[in-house]
DNA sequence: TAACATTCCGCGC
DNA sequence: GCGCGGAATGTTA
């Protein structure tokens, strides 16, 4: 089941934080993506495209901007804007909809995750699906380990996950 | 077809 | 217990 892309006109704001300068993209029907500061040429870091955000995405990007620095001080966020996650497959999609269900503080394994959403044997895309996640923080991909309690990978770095779960309260992982 | 942010089993240490 | 090698596995580009 395939999409093939479609040009969507996004606008980038950036978010700054204690952690560093994160960029949030919006298209028309929400969130559709959140990058890290890391990182490689640290992309466009032009805020918007000069034409006047609308007041939707103004409020949206509010939301985001705060549910960003409360889970990077550790705790819950609060209200999302709506997240735009028609990038990815089906199969991607209730993967991320799964993992929106864990709590703060909660892991779970990549075999777990592979049988709440029905298909046990595909812990192996999950994982893949992990790494297609447009949204990380707010869809929490970090929460996501190996089966022998060990940290697996992650996108952004793995110092990142390891950082995110110990302002969790793991401290298993500091 | 060839990757994988996996997991399981059998080794040897 | 820990680490390594190899095999099976579902989804994706």
């Amino acid at each position: 089941m395939k999409f093939s892309a479609i040009t969507v006109d996004v606008t980038s704001l950036g978010i700054n934080t204690p952690d560093g300068f994160f960029t949030a993209h919006y298209s028309k029907r929400g969130l559709a993506r959140l990058d890290f500061p890391n990182a490689i040429g640290e992309k466009s870091r032009r805020e918007s495209n000069g034409r006047p955000v609308s007041a939707e995405m103004q409020a949206w990007h509010k939301m985001t901007t705060r549910a960003v620095r409360e889970v990077l001080a550790g705790g819950t966020h609060g209200e999302l804007p709506p997240l735009d996650l028609s990038a990815g497959t089906e199969f991607q999609q209730s993967v991320w909809n799964a993992l929106r269900k864990i709590a703060r503080g909660r892991t779970k394994s990549y075999g777990e995750v592979a049988a709440v959403i029905g298909r046990p044997k595909a812990l192996r895309a999950v994982g893949g699906a992990c790494g297609a996640n447009p949204i990380p923080l707010l869809v929490p991909c970090h929460r996501v380990l190996a089966a022998n309690h060990k940290l697996g990978g992650f996108s952004g770095g793995l110092d990142w996950k390891r950082k995110l779960l110990g302002r969790e309260g793991l401290e298993f992982f500091e």
